[in-house]
DNA sequence: ACGAGCTCCTGCTTGC
DNA sequence: TGCAAGCAGGAGCTCG
């Protein structure tokens, strides 16, 4: 399940591969990815083709591809099991190639930009360019509803972002790993980040948020911070084949991994052994003893 | 305005 | 053995 640390190596991988080549062809093998793209799937190719490639960015588990212009974005959302592969032309199509976008580099020689999904929870869409409400610069329209990662400069501790953001989550009665999933308030942190940094600051995520003091609101955030950075360096969490890089390599993250999918083996701190419980209509994973549920809770 | 709940989708796992 | 139900879940949407 691709979250910040997953989505910053494809675009890490993007930045190197894709800048200054021009998109020449737009291939749709499922339309159903394109069905965020305004005036349907056919629009795309006529607002991509002949353009060039200019950057390749990102906010939390959104992922853009700026086009020459800097008026339109090709924007792309992995969803659950979403891919961006760069290949060979030659290449043999992936059983679960949505869309092909064929390159040309300025060198002339052709290379491919594959979107893979198996389960098509992802999109692809070419967005007009607006401002970004957080002071960056331009991005797709629209997302200007998500919140700035923790990656983001204005977001680091002490900024005047960071403690607006602090009140924000304070102020709210939801319980706080609902909090930390909303990309609206925080973006980039999903349930495997999510769990890891709860278990990091030794809190249960069904506490309400307006229960945790300033403190503890800027612990959770550093440890969300500091485990996807961990995360980044080790090239992203892929515990099966769903999650790899643009070359199609794996992450290997997940033999780091404290809590998320560890039921029945022992909490790294205490030696309790950690549970999984459902929050929220997803698997929650925490250590009964270093995370104690909230008094008042179910 | 906020928050809870539903929905989209495929493939692997589980149970009868 | 075969089939159906269960499960995985990001985020946009609707509704109260």
């Amino acid at each position: 399940m691709p979250e910040l640390p997953e989505v910053e190596t494809i675009r890490s991988g993007l930045a190197t591969h894709v800048p200054g080549s021009a998109i020449e062809g737009v291939e749709v093998h499922a339309p159903q990815v394109l069905r965020r793209q305004d005036g349907g799937p056919g629009a795309l190719g006529d607002l991509v083709v002949g353009r060039t490639i200019t950057g390749a960015h990102r906010r939390g588990k959104f992922l853009w591809l700026t086009l020459a212009g800097e008026d339109y974005a090709l924007l792309i959302h992995l969803g659950m099991s979403g891919q961006v592969l760069v290949r060979a032309r030659e290449r043999e199509p992936h059983r679960h190639l949505r869309v092909r976008l064929a390159l040309r580099r300025q060198d002339g020689s052709a290379q491919d930009l594959w979107f893979v999904d198996q389960r098509m929870f992802g999109y692809l869409a070419a967005v007009p360019l607006g401002p970004d409400p957080h002071g960056g610069g331009p991005i797709p329209v629209t997302m200007t509803h998500i919140g700035p990662d923790p990656f983001e400069p204005a977001l680091v501790p002490g900024s005047p972002l960071r403690r607006r953001i602090n009140r924000r989550i304070r102020a709210s009665t939801r319980g706080i790993k609902a909090i930390l999933l909303d990309q609206q308030v925080v973006s980039g942190v999903g349930n495997i980040y999510a769990d890891e940094a709860l278990w990091r600051a030794r809190v249960h995520g069904a506490r309400p948020a307006n229960r945790l003091t300033a403190g503890k609101v800027e612990e959770i955030l550093t440890a969300a911070t500091d485990v996807m950075v961990e995360a980044l360096a080790a090239g992203g969490t892929s515990f099966d084949a769903l999650y790899v890089d643009v070359a199609g390599e794996p992450g290997y993250f997940e033999r780091a991994l404290a809590a998320y999918g560890r039921a029945g083996q022992p909490c790294l701190r205490c030696g309790a052994l950690i549970v999984r419980e459902t929050y929220l209509g997803r698997s929650s994973f925490r250590c009964p003893r270093c995370q104690r549920r909230p008094a008042r809770t179910r």
